[in-house]
DNA sequence: TTCACTATTATGTATATACATGTTCATGTC
DNA sequence: GACATGAACATGTATATACATAATAGTGAA
């Protein structure tokens, strides 16, 4: 492995079967199988990264190459890197680092409520019309339709309905989310790559009125969240929040990340 | 210029007056710095930084390292490297590459629309008790008023209400805001380092059922900003959407910025 | 068995070097 | 004066090397 210079020719490394186009830099390219491997959840949360030298040499090139990605994905917060033992896979956050749209549980517990959910209703179903705009799904796919309802002591907080596709989330067919929350189940489950969020206000319809335990027409904030890994779609989540409850809180910096 | 080594003793680089504290390593000290000149406004968007071998020189350290720092803050996306001529600070972008608030005539503009605006009341005054808690302000400091009202067509879009710190944008007090909004004055004029955002559903009150042609009590989405420079606070605005209008939209990855 | 000490291991930071890649600028020719 | 040519320049990527640091594993003494 001494002075490997520019070859291009030689024996590619052929890090496994990769779906990559041919990328730029080797850099990126390791930066973009590594991370693809991450969010596809081929390497879950936990797993050992292989060492910096052992990537070096299937890559074949030197440690500080391999490093500089691991440290940008360390940054990134897709890794933990601790000496000795190695590089893992870190767990998967609060749903954005970002977009402080964590989990219900803690959101309410940040209230000093004590957080309750029920689940009104929860089927397995074929994806019609209006599951396809909620989430690109091939159609009539199979889908976990849930809907609950999240309460702060002893009042409704908010409501969530929730699709979740079993062709990428298979497990969740045998879950049935009276335990832990749907989200926070997803939160531990599934790695994601992407996720969207729309976010609007409406006057609350009867039924939402009627489970909320609000007037109809009051103003609710509508979250909308529609999440995918690298197989594809992954859920689709509406929460209904009536409007006189606090709002979310987003804080960034110009990149949209702390440094330093 | 040869061989450095850990010298730790010798003539300190002294680069100008820094008020960070001591960081654990050159990288992040380096790092530290050129980011505070630029998010406080030192170095301005379009500032040429000074050149990697120049920093180098300044800090008594290699190229590899300044690069390195470079690099981080290149992906960052708050300088611009362009090769022969040198790194330049950047112009500030959207609001956020991350959520997608962008500036009103944007966002009109996607629409297919003609966006005008109209400034419904301008005053110069000293903070009160209810700026204080839109903005942190040091009590009675002088702040900068804004109402206007932006059209989408010939219909209301939004209500857009700011205050803008004078103390920190002190230009502030020479524009009118009637040619270019507030929004995209302060966007070219000011750089910030954290803006928090806050958003949530009311219903209309009768002054803003008013401006915007709504029913009192229609849905509305509040969207709150408070931005702050590394000199402290800068401004605090407040839109109200009409609920009908579509929301807002914020994609992300999980360590809330693209890689790759 | 337990505790202290040491060696090993994997990452962390920094260096010097080499060459590639685009730009800009100056130069010389027609 | 217009235009092609090439030198100079600043960044971009990668290498080999060195030593620091933290955590683990192993070894030996009390």
């Amino acid at each position: 492995m001494t002075d490997m210079r520019r070859d291009a020719g030689g024996q590619e490394p052929v890090a496994t079967g990769e779906p990559h186009p041919k990328e730029a830099t080797l850099h990126q390219r390791i930066l973009g199988e590594i991370e693809g491997r991450i969010l596809s959840g081929e390497w879950p949360p936990g797993h050992r990264i292989p060492f910096e030298v052992d990537l070096a040499a299937l890559y074949g090139c030197s440690r500080m190459t391999v490093n500089k990605v691991m440290t940008r994905l360390a940054d990134a917060g897709l890794i933990e890197r601790r000496k000795k033992s190695g590089s893992f896979v870190i767990q998967p956050q609060a749903q954005s680092a970002v977009l402080d749209i964590h989990d219900i549980a803690d959101e309410v517990a940040s209230l000093n409520l004590t957080h309750s959910h029920s689940v009104v209703s929860r089927e397995r179903r074929r994806a019609g019309a209006e599951d396809m705009r909620r989430l690109d799904l091939p159609k009539s796919s199979a889908v976990i339709d849930v809907v609950s309802l999240h309460r702060a002591g002893a009042r409704p907080f908010c409501l969530e309905e929730r699709i979740i596709s079993l062709a990428n989330v298979p497990d969740a067919a045998q879950a049935d989310f009276a335990a832990t929350t749907a989200g926070a189940w997803m939160l531990n489950q599934v790695p994601w790559s992407m996720a969207e969020h729309r976010i609007r206000a409406v006057g609350a319809g009867p039924r939402e009125a009627g489970l909320l335990g609000i007037e109809s027409g009051a103003a609710c904030l509508i979250v909308e969240r529609r999440t995918w890994s690298n197989a594809g779609p992954l859920t689709h989540v509406r929460f209904t929040y009536p409007g006189d409850r606090h709002g979310l809180i987003a804080r960034f910096t110009p990149s949209g990340q702390a440094l330093s």
